[in-house]
DNA sequence: GCACCTAAACTGGTCCAACCAGTTGACGGG
DNA sequence: CCCGTCAACTGGTTGGACCAGTTTAGGTGC
């Protein structure tokens, strides 16, 4: 473990968050967390300058990306509205969520992740052994052999096992999978590793990973899918006792 | 049907995307069809402004919507960097994808919605059977009711469908799910209404939305789940016919 | 009095020009 | 050869001006 990390588990590193990231942030709380209203209108864009003490251009990058996440529809000439995010944000708005921290509660929305990781994991699997290339195989199954070596480190096997699982999801040939895993992997990593000791039972599991792997090599669909579900449904039976929400990080 | 529905059945409407939207379909576009391959640096925002002959706060605008979505890194003092879209970027970039038309094949964006959709919702439909409110349910089972009034007109058919499987996803208390079904919805919608003929079949099964309701009504998990996979896998299995693509909407 | 049309007062969209704040790399002294 | 320094990048921020739509209040005609 290099220096730098041992220092991080005492210290963290200095939010150096830009002027419009501030902005971005407390919007995209405000609306998520219920202060603004959907229909409601936003004040203008001067306004909210001159309320966060910023520059009219820093408002404007900040609402360009809540209107790319769904949290807002701006239109010229009329004033800009809060959308309903239940309705009109994507899976993306997770990732923000869990970096800004208790707008929801934490342990709901990685209760959440990991029940649709288990869904979307599973079919994945599936779809890899049925359709998956050659090449995409052999890198699983290397990936899976090279998986048990880790062994006892928790720390890397996490690691190895967000490899794995890249690797399925690729072999599924299914984009959305692909992006949806992205948005889930990033979800669970910004709220903080997760609660180890619930996910400790699957990443221990060298032997689970070593049949999924073998399953997918032999194209069968259904026995995959079976190995993946072993795997991926214990963490969400198992009811989650999230870590005290590490600060979010770049 | 309204004039003005009716006229756009053969017209299109002008596209009045503002500059910083131009310099981002542009660019988004450029890196996901990979002619900016991941870890090159991108051009500097004045050389990219001057460029596309516009400001350099259009080029930051457009730069930060990018950002978000997961395909650049921009980091101050340093160059902006491309990343691969296919490790960082989330779900919603399907949805951009499918607005921009043929970076990406369309039939297979669309067959991959399809897939996560019938794998999401499946999952949904047992949750919601477990753990809905019972407003929701009522709601459910209200809108199972209507929709069968609707009987066969396709188009608002379409729309009450959308309407109960948000219904399902609201009911899963999955915030994942719904964020993720946003995502698809939206998806489709933007790749021009989907096949028509593909989803015929499972939009005119009105029985088996009734039997998807009740099943979420009596609270049997399993049961929901069958007669939603029964609803949902049948346009992914037959082979989708995509429509000629319409132009992307705002 | 009511419907309509115009125009001023909003809204967001774009541009210019300058300067601040980090990063990088080349250059020169140790 | 290594290392600190500084100049030349990079993105970040600011101010102000003006363009381009939308909304609305007010006036005009019926």
């Amino acid at each position: 473990m290099s220096r730098a990390t041992l220092l991080r588990m005492t210290f963290v590193p200095a939010p150096r968050a830009s002027v419009s990231d501030h902005v971005f942030g407390q919007l995209r709380d405000a609306i998520v967390a219920g202060r603004h209203r959907p229909d409601e209108t936003l004040p203008g864009e001067r306004e909210l300058a001159a309320a966060f003490a910023v520059n009219r251009h820093a408002v404007r990058e900040a609402l360009r990306r809540l209107q790319q996440l769904g949290l807002v529809r701006v239109s010229q000439g009329g004033a800009t509205r809060v959308l309903d995010w239940r309705v009109h944000a994507g899976l993306d708005l997770a990732l923000s969520l869990a970096r800004s921290g208790d707008v929801l509660p934490v342990e709901t929305l990685v209760r959440d992740m990991l029940e649709m990781r288990a869904c979307v994991g599973v079919d994945a699997a599936r779809l890899c052994a049925e359709r998956a290339d050659t090449d995409v195989v052999a890198a699983l199954v290397h990936a899976a052999e090279e998986y048990g070596t880790l062994a006892p480190d928790l720390d890397r096997m996490a690691e190895a096992n967000i490899r794995i699982w890249r690797l399925v999801v690729l072999g599924s040939g299914n984009t959305a999978y692909q992006l949806a895993f992205n948005s889930l992997v990033a979800g669970t990593f910004a709220v903080g590793d997760v609660p180890p000791d619930a996910r400790a039972a699957e990443l221990l599991d060298v032997a689970g990973h070593r049949r999924l792997a073998a399953a997918v090599a032999s194209g069968q669909g259904a026995a995959a899918a079976r190995h993946a579900r072993a795997l991926l449904t214990a963490p969400v039976t198992t009811p989650t006792t999230p870590t005290p929400g590490r600060e979010a990080r770049a």
